[in-house]
RNA sequence: GGGGACGUAGUUAAGAUGGUUAUAACGCCGGCCUGUCACGCCGGAGGCCGCCGGUUCAAGUCCGGUCGUCCCCGCCA
């Protein structure tokens, strides 16, 4: 029943031909996409990595193939051997790339059966993805998917040869390394030689790509596998890829235009997109004053303005008593909104209640003049001053959330973002990209009771607030920046700290002691003793990066096989339980009880 | 840890107030068909209604729990 492969070869892809073909003999090779079977003329789709050809069994060519071509069935595996000739009068087919020819077929080989796949293999499959994540090399086989995935590996080669053509070393860095404290979640790993002891996977390489810049490397580059054992989203899994480096001797303005440069590459290569540089710069306490984000969407306006001033000594009192509390009063004005009927308003203001705002007021400028629930409690001169510094006209909208920054930053920039996606304000195949710079160094973390680093311990603080470290730590602006695209962060880094007077400073800000310093990273400190270069990088999530180049609407869909939010992986089972005998090997026990 | 959506045939979905044989489309199987390309026509098979328990004369439908998938908050230096 099934044929072997014999001496047979592939002489084409099934993009490849073309009129310019025709006459000629060709052995294609793939799977059965679909077959019309006209009882006299069989049309099968033969599918390969490439592309998509018709074949054609007629009797009159040869009976034994269109004999057998009748038990085809969809990805059933055949080899043709064929000529091609251009399609008849009328009958191309335009969607096809080979849609002018098909090749009729003289001898066909049916290399491998296959059950009925559980969804049919197609871009536009119906197929939920649980499904496609239990079938996944069924929904690898998804034209859409090797497009991604092919658009990953372009995109990796073409990084490795950048940064090599710019002097930089790929270092391949352990994967069982130490536990580090701070940050996500580790996945540990038992040693068996080493009862009761545990490797830690990376959550990234940081601290040996600043030893490889001690060790003189000057410029390291790794594509990366990091592990964090942290919730799931769309845009996270446990183990994720970085492009990782680090350079010595240089500023944050080398990094910048490092980088400009390899992204300009990436997207004129890989999607055609010319972008200029440099990327707009934007401090960190500017990002959240017009954005309430640190990671803002610059393809659109809809801007936070700062009202407080203003309305400080109104009559409203959700403000009046908002600012007393040291809150800001902060406003959006979405041009034509004031279309939005009462239904709307409300979505939007349970919308902000999300993140923590009492409510939310609104003004809508109508023609004949204001209307809304506060208007009354504005004065003629408040009104003229709200409604120069937010440049409302005529149709437009203003909200005001009054609350404490966060709460006010919080919602409104995640308010800005809801407007821009509900009234259709995003450009389609936009990219906007903005450096983030100057983030504070510390933040103060109620439930601990103490500081830790907004980026890592590493991280050096601007040399100008240096002073601050110890008088006002929350004070202290970092070295530290990220790109942002399209309103997600891609790549994050600093220039670091890489002296050891300055280093333990920090740690004694965090609160952590000389000796769990010295526990923790007594390597690193020893290391900064032994002629440490100034030095930083920066690190990029390759995945996220490629789901915004594909469009792509989660980052499971870039990654080959992807794991469910609970971390699992619907095709191997992983994770499971382990044997018994692992288990005793490794001398742990497991106690599920009481969880 | 919390909030939300979903779970019915191989797949995707419909099943109002609880009611007797659980629908549809696509797919699958058989037959016919020499110009289809989402081929067409005729016929057919296919169901632990996620799982467990409860209410009821009666549960896909109501209640409780549990498992799974997705989205979000917390978390992700």
């Amino acid at each position: 029943m099934l044929d072997p492969l014999g001496e047979w070869k592939k002489t084409h892809d099934c993009n490849t031909l073309g009129l310019g073909h025709a006459g000629e003999q060709v052995v294609l090779m793939g799977w059965v996409q679909r077959r019309r079977d006209h009882g006299g003329l069989i049309f099968v789709d033969l599918r390969d990595r490439e592309g998509i050809t018709q074949v054609v069994f007629d009797p009159q060519a040869d009976a034994l193939a269109h004999e057998r071509a009748h038990g085809l069935r969809s990805e059933f595996v055949i080899a043709v051997r064929g000529t091609v000739r251009r399609r008849p009068e009328g009958m191309t087919n335009p969607k096809l790339k080979t849609g002018e020819i098909e090749v009729l077929v003289h001898d066909l080989k049916i290399l491998n059966v296959a059950k009925t796949p559980p969804f049919h293999i197609e871009d536009d499959t119906e197929a939920s993805e649980s499904i496609r994540l239990k079938y996944r090399y069924l929904d690898l086989r998804r034209p859409v998917m090797q497009r991604n995935l092919i658009l990953r590996h372009r995109a990796a080669f073409l990084t490795r040869n950048y940064f090599a053509d710019h002097g930089f070393v790929e270092v391949e860095t352990p994967v069982l390394t130490k536990s580090t404290p701070e940050g996500a979640r580790d996945y540990l790993v038992p040693s068996r030689v080493n009862p009761g002891k545990f490797y830690a996977l990376p959550q990234s390489p940081q601290i040996f790509k600043q030893l490889l810049m001690v060790a003189g490397f000057e410029r390291y580059m790794q594509i990366v596998k990091c592990f964090r054992d942290e919730d799931l989203r769309a845009d996270r899994q446990p183990e994720f890829t970085q492009l990782d480096l680090e350079m010595s001797f240089i500023h944050e303005e080398d990094v910048f235009a490092l980088i400009e440069g390899w992204i300009c590459r990436l997207f004129q290569e890989l999607l055609g997109v010319e972008l200029s540089t440099p990327f707009p710069r934007m401090t960190y306490a500017d990002a959240m004053n017009r954005y309430g984000t640190d990671r803002p969407d610059t393809r659109f306006g809809l801007e936070l303005v700062d009202l407080t001033e203003i309305v400080k000594d109104c009559d409203f009192r959700v403000f009046r008593q908002a600012v007393e509390s040291g809150g800001r009063v902060k406003s959006i004005c979405l041009p034509g909104g004031s279309r939005l009927s009462r239904k709307d308003l409300d979505d939007l203001i349970e919308f902000v209640q999300g993140f923590g705002a009492k409510g939310m007021a609104w003004i809508k400028v109508q023609p004949d003049g204001w209307q809304s629930p506060i208007t009354k409690f504005l004065s003629e001169g408040v009104r003229g001053a709200i409604a120069e510094a937010t440049g409302a006209g005529q149709g437009d909208i203003l909200f005001f959330v009054a609350d404490q920054p966060k709460v006010v930053h919080e919602s409104l920039g995640n308010l800005r973002n809801r407007l821009a996606r509900q009234m259709n304000l995003v450009e389609d195949g936009a990219f906007q990209f903005c450096w983030v710079t100057h983030f504070p160094l510390l933040e103060w973390d109620p439930d601990e009771k103490r500081y830790v680093a907004v980026h890592h311990p590493f991280t050096a603080p601007l040399e100008e607030d240096l002073p601050l470290l110890d008088e006002a730590p929350e004070k202290v602006r970092s070295r530290a920046y990220d790109l942002v695209l399209n309103g997600t962060e891609i790549g994050g880094g600093s220039i670091r700290i890489h002296r050891q007077d300055i280093q333990n400073k920090m740690f004694a800000a965090l609160g952590i002691g000389p000796e769990e310093a010295a526990e923790k990273f007594g390597f690193l400190l020893d290391a900064l003793q032994f002629g440490a270069p100034p030095h930083g990088g920066i690190a990029f999530g390759f995945d996220r990066l490629l789901m915004l180049m594909s469009g792509a609407a989660s980052i499971r869909d870039v990654i080959a096989f992807p794991k469910t939010q609970k971390a699992t992986c619907l095709m191997s089972g992983a994770p499971s339980e382990a044997d018994i005998n692992q288990l005793l090997e490794l001398c742990i026990r497991v106690e599920t009880e009481g969880r």
